[in-house]
RNA sequence: AGGGGUAUCGCCAAGUCGGUAAGGCACGGGAUUCUGAAUCCCGCAUGCGUUGGUUCGAGUCCAGCUACCCCUGCCA
């Protein structure tokens, strides 16, 4: 199905030829609750769902919610609906970190037990400064020599509340001299007295990413915990926890760090994005601007296009930053090959066909993929509307389009010859003049005059009125990565162009939301969840590649 | 006395026993075309961050440099 060739899957590889996980291949995908999924998560769907499935194994879907002061349903539930439609399925093995918060307090009070964590009633502050720095070791907190008696009443009683937000924690015992920050005691359990969204106000504790995932990890016999690189210097303490219990190491999870993806022109920021929504610069988490997966999927975007995005950007430990043509690039692609084609002018130029009769109308058959088949019928009328831009009055040579005195092919209809340009009074073109040439009709058996433009049209009797919605990036093409913490200034002022008027064929009527097409020669288009019965709205998923812009410069 | 990573074409990325640099995107040229789309050909790293070394032979091994990324949350 993808193209399973990166390095965790030879480490996966290795594993088994050293005899470990004999029991199958298992990952996790563990999102944290507290924000919509994007395109750079999907590239950590795609591999944890993909290495499963590749080695026949499983994949369970692990909510991180160990944080109630971020985390809300809202983002649990959309999380799960993106999942899905990028087509992957976890089954029953949904799972929460707080399913384990039970478990969780007993390993703490294991670890207590053993010596290897301490009740801490330093202050936040005070923990820092004692933390030392990059390059200075650490000093030992007071707490740190209490005895177990005393750290294990201690915890159970931070547990019953006796004490207030943030008065103590519970520290692992470790080295406070360690090169690894992650290392010098790390806090596992603060006190947080917040609603969570799912085990409500049992819990006055709440324990650590860093103690929580390992451990989580192990409960749900994950085999290979993939992350991403920022969690390298966090291995150490991953690997500590689960020896300190006693795991064995043959069939315990083994944690592998991979580059996050990062995509020019495009904000992958969780907290830049919900920057945008909170201060309605887009008009939500789902505006097709936004690179959510909902947002995406409202623009038009497929599941196999985001999935053979992530397969041909491989995995690797090297930071990148990905060309977005890659991503348009692959939903040209699948659209291509998928997308009925239909007739749409965004930019109307009026044409009368001066010897086609007056409220005559012609259905002409017009196939709907030019490999693909299918077909349905096209009203041509003596009023049209082509696009503007493929008339112009002084063209050059390389124009292949309309021009006075010039032909043309109105695509699946007739060529036309344009006879005269009609302007107003301050000279802007109005409508042109053309005569048909009756014996060019397509499809028809004189049909065979070669004639180097073709060109789409609309009827203008017969056309849908239809709202088209224009996208670009939000950022503009300078922006490579970094983005400056003010980047609201940086956004493209034209990232949306609405095109109210635009008409398409009626061939679309009763389309509802969500269908795909490619108006030809403009792009690839989807409905709208706008879209009414009255009123058709589509968005511009891509546009076609375009080389007469590249001659026009 | 900081530690952990990464460096192969404009952008991704293969390269697993050292044997003489895959592929995709982008780009350029041509063919074809009732979509200036698609399709089809062709081109695109004597070069693998850098300097030395080992070797008949090095992107791959060794040593030293350099650049960039991550780490001092009671976030994940």
């Amino acid at each position: 199905m993808y193209l399973m060739v990166n390095f965790v899957q030879q480490e996966i590889e290795n594993d088994l030829k050293e005899g470990k996980y004999s029991d199958g291949i298992h990952t996790r995908f563990p999102p944290e609750p507290n924000g919509y999924l994007h395109i750079g998560h999907a590239k950590s769907v795609c591999l944890n769902f993909g290495l499963a499935a590749h080695n026949n194994g499983l994949c369970n879907l692990r909510f991180d919610d160990t944080n109630p002061t971020k985390e809300d349903t809202e983002y649990v539930d959309s999380i799960q609906e993106d999942i899905k439609w990028l087509g992957f399925d976890w089954d029953d093995r949904k799972f929460f970190a707080s399913d384990y918060f039970g478990k969780l307090y007993d390993y703490a009070v294991e670890l207590i037990k053993r010596g290897l964590a301490y009740v801490d009633d330093s202050s936040a502050d005070e923990i820092r400064e004692m933390r030392g720095t990059l390059t200075e070791p650490g000093k030992e907190s007071p707490c740190r020599n209490r005895s177990i008696e005393e750290n294990l009443n201690l915890f159970e009683r931070m547990k019953a509340g006796e004490f207030e937000d943030g008065a103590k924690v519970l520290r692992a015992k470790i080295d406070m001299a360690s090169p690894n920050m992650n290392m010098r005691d790390p806090v596992i359990y603060r006190i947080t007295r917040t609603h969570h969204h799912r085990t409500g106000d049992d819990w006055l504790i709440y324990p650590m990413y860093d103690f929580a995932h390992p451990l989580s990890d192990a409960i749900e016999k994950i085999t290979h915990s993939v992350c991403t690189l920022e969690f390298e210097d966090h291995r150490p303490f991953y690997d500590w926890l689960l020896d300190s219990l006693d795991f064995d190491k043959n069939s315990r999870p083994r944690q592998i760090e991979f580059a996050r993806l990062d995509l020019t022109n495009t904000i992958t920021s969780k907290r830049k994005l919900r920057q945008l929504v909170e201060e309605k610069h887009v008009r939500g988490w789902d505006d097709p601007r936004m690179p959510t997966l909902s947002g995406m999927r409202r623009r038009g975007f497929t599941p196999a296009a985001i999935r053979n995005f992530c397969a041909e950007i491989g995995v690797a430990k090297s930071n990148s930053l990905v060309d977005i043509a890659m991503l348009e690039h692959c939903v040209r692609e699948d659209l291509n090959e998928n997308a009925d084609r239909i007739m749409a002018v965004l930019n109307p130029l009026k044409v009368v066909l001066t010897n086609v009769d007056a409220g005559k109308v012609e259905w002409l058959t017009a196939e709907n993929h030019p490999t693909k088949g299918g077909s349905r019928f096209v009203p041509f009328t003596r009023e049209i509307f082509i696009e503007r831009d493929d008339f112009m009055e002084d063209a050059p040579k390389k124009f292949f389009r309309l021009k006075p005195g010039g032909e043309v092919r109105l695509k699946h209809a007739y060529i036309i010859k344009c006879e005269e340009v009609i302007k107003d009074d301050s000279g802007n073109i109005t409508e042109l003049h053309c005569t048909i040439d009756p014996t060019s009709k397509s499809g028809g058996e004189t049909a065979g005059r070669k004639i180097k433009g073709t060109v789409h049209w609309v009827s203008a009797d017969y056309a849908l009125k239809a709202e088209v919605r224009l996208y670009d990036y939000l950022l503009t093409t300078d922006e490579k990565g970094n983005l400056p913490e003010d980047f609201i200034g940086a956004l493209n002022p034209d990232s949306l162009i609405v095109i109210e008027n635009a008409l398409v064929e009626p061939s679309v009527k009763l389309t509802g939301a969500g269908v795909h097409f490619q108006f030809l020669r403009l792009g690839y288009f989807v409905t709208d969840y706008d879209t009414t019965p009255e009123k058709l709205v589509f968005n511009r998923v891509a546009g076609l590649k375009d080389s007469w812009a590249k001659v026009k410069g």
